[in-house]
DNA sequence: CGGTAGATCGACT
DNA sequence: GTCGATCTACCGA
């Protein structure tokens, strides 16, 4: 018979190097919230990377960023915006910066307040928006309601570039996304 | 189209 | 006081 006696097997998905988690949840599919939509842009962030939030030590605000593998590390970016990421091993996490919605279309829009499909998902802050994620949620499992992740069942394409917005290890080729897709922030070059 | 100001919070100088 | 892992509205060409 199968043994399925293994708790969390997304515990073990998230052990990993961050480089190769953020590479590995492009073209999983991402559950929050009664919505839901296909991973196609991520950026790593590690332990010893100046760009990361983690770079500093623990505080307050990045606590969650120090928790197990699967755990939600969810931040305020530039006073408005609500950051979705997901950690690895502690003091690694990677951002969710897009999203191909794939359901719950009419309440993304309404929480979107717009009706355009590349406006929807298409960016750390409308990823937030889109899935509803707040700081109760920060240092919640990924497997867990209102959460869900379904990884990639089939090996896809991926591109990778410079990470966007930061002024410190501008020269890692830490962001990923699915190649071809429409639904990036910004194009790969 | 492209450029930019404004919104607004936590961490750090 | 300054600066972000950002987005939108509004301006001018």
């Amino acid at each position: 018979m199968v043994s399925v006696a293994t708790t969390f097997p997304l515990a073990d998905f998230f052990d990993n190097d961050v480089v190769s988690v953020g590479r590995a949840l492009i073209g999983a599919k991402l559950e929050a919230n009664g919505v839901a939509g296909i991973i196609v842009e991520t950026e790593s962030y590690a332990l010893d990377d100046p760009a990361s939030h983690s770079f500093v030590g623990q505080t307050p605000r990045n606590a969650a960023m120090f928790g197990p593998p699967g755990t939600i590390y969810v931040y305020r970016s530039y006073g408005i915006h609500w950051c979705f990421n997901l950690v690895c091993r502690p003091g690694h996490a990677v951002l969710i910066r897009a999203l191909e919605p794939t359901d719950g279309l009419e309440t993304i829009k309404r929480r979107r307040n717009t009706d355009v499909l590349q406006r929807l998902c298409t960016g750390p802050g409308r990823v937030g928006q889109a899935l509803a994620t707040t700081p109760e949620h920060n240092g919640l499992p990924i497997w867990s309601a209102p959460f869900g992740l379904q990884p990639a069942q089939k090996r896809v394409e991926i591109v990778s570039g410079p990470r966007i917005g930061i002024s410190r290890a501008t020269e890692k080729p830490w962001r990923f996304g699915l190649k071809g897709s429409r639904f990036h922030s910004k194009p790969f070059a």
